[in-house]
DNA sequence: AGTAACAGACCGAACGGTCGGTCTTATAGA
DNA sequence: TCTATAAGACCGACCGTTCGGTCTGTTACT
């Protein structure tokens, strides 16, 4: 294995745990045992459990602008690339992936988490205005700030994770789904 | 003081404990020393910090509902009442509450934590159900189906604080605002 | 006198982090 | 080619501190 491959490896395995028992319950001790890596290992490569934090942070949310990257490279009118976003979402928050719940309130209080979430928030919000002017360029969406729009349909995604997230037994596919028409209801020029 | 204001006492020590420093490090011996109460004090009136949290929990969750059912009570048209609502809570916000978001992360692992969360959802879904109806019933909003309009709606705020809590130097009444215009341009009916 | 309400010293477990040492691999001089 | 040397990666016992929680009182009111 290489650096970069234990590194990775720890990562995957302090996410998995976070993913299991949330970040109150996350710690050291289970991280080395979950990796398979000796204590002295783990602290080989990152040198505190806050460096490790930051790195799984940093991971999920690189996946999550991979994600809408994604989403939006595909040829297809804004409010199908919302649709698309809104449905890879779901897709994600149906597998294993821990909730990025923790990790935002955690960041609430550490200056660091807290500059990268808001970077990533800010690529976030720039991205979508991008959806959203193209949208407003072809005359399928009714004319306003793009950027203030981005944001709130930013809030509607993250709302609804939040609810989903929270919320068992919830169609949450179903929610998000028309979560999704009713801000395009808003949205779209009225014929 | 009597039993129960020193229980109160001791849960706003607790509660602005959380608010400055989050879940992760709020402990035991900081509440005593911010409660002036002694440890055997604060053990007496509480078993457990679990059932500090739950406490905390509880009254955050019922401050919140009885802000909704003031705003309900109020004889307005159903967007004027929704607007209210966002307007609360965004006076709520300004002010120094402690997030929820901690604790809705903590009850993503606590079954007993995620009950109340999940009663406070519906009580709070059902209520804007309600004021959704009326909208409908008074010809303000285009029909659908009213609960799960209610939960896009709650979507739309909770995602709005989630958002505004994490990135400082917003203009968090600007978005709730326009979030909920937003969200009015696509529930009004076409006139 | 009895009990509800509190005080605070104390406990053991668990935590994040350290430290001296080991194993593997790469390099280089003979 | 063989071997001496060194560096990188990893090991795990151990340490100091902190944590939630307990226990033995003490106060004050009825």
């Amino acid at each position: 294995m290489t650096e970069a491959e234990t590194r990775q490896h720890i990562i995957f395995a302090a996410l998995k745990l976070l993913a299991e028992k949330g970040f109150t319950n996350l710690n050291m001790n289970d991280i080395v045992r979950e990796s398979g890596v000796s204590k002295g290992g783990v602290y080989w490569h990152f040198k505190s459990k806050d460096e490790i934090v930051q790195a799984m942070l940093d991971f999920i949310l690189t996946e999550q602008i991979n994600i809408v990257n994604v989403a939006l490279s595909e040829p297809d009118s804004a409010s199908a690339k919302l649709r698309r976003i809104a449905r890879f979402a779901e897709a994600e928050a149906l597998e294993q992936m821990p909730s990025p719940l923790d990790l935002y309130a955690l960041a609430t209080r550490d200056p660091v988490l807290m500059g990268r979430l808001i970077a990533y928030f800010d690529q976030y919000q720039a991205r979508i205005a991008v959806l959203v002017q193209q949208g407003i360029d072809e005359g399928e969406f009714t004319p306003g700030d793009p950027s203030l729009i981005a944001l709130n349909i930013i809030s509607l995604i993250e709302g609804a994770f939040l609810i989903g997230l929270t919320i068992p037994n919830l169609d949450f596919a179903a929610q998000v789904e028309s979560a999704i028409d009713l801000l395009l209801q808003g949205l779209n020029r009225r014929t």
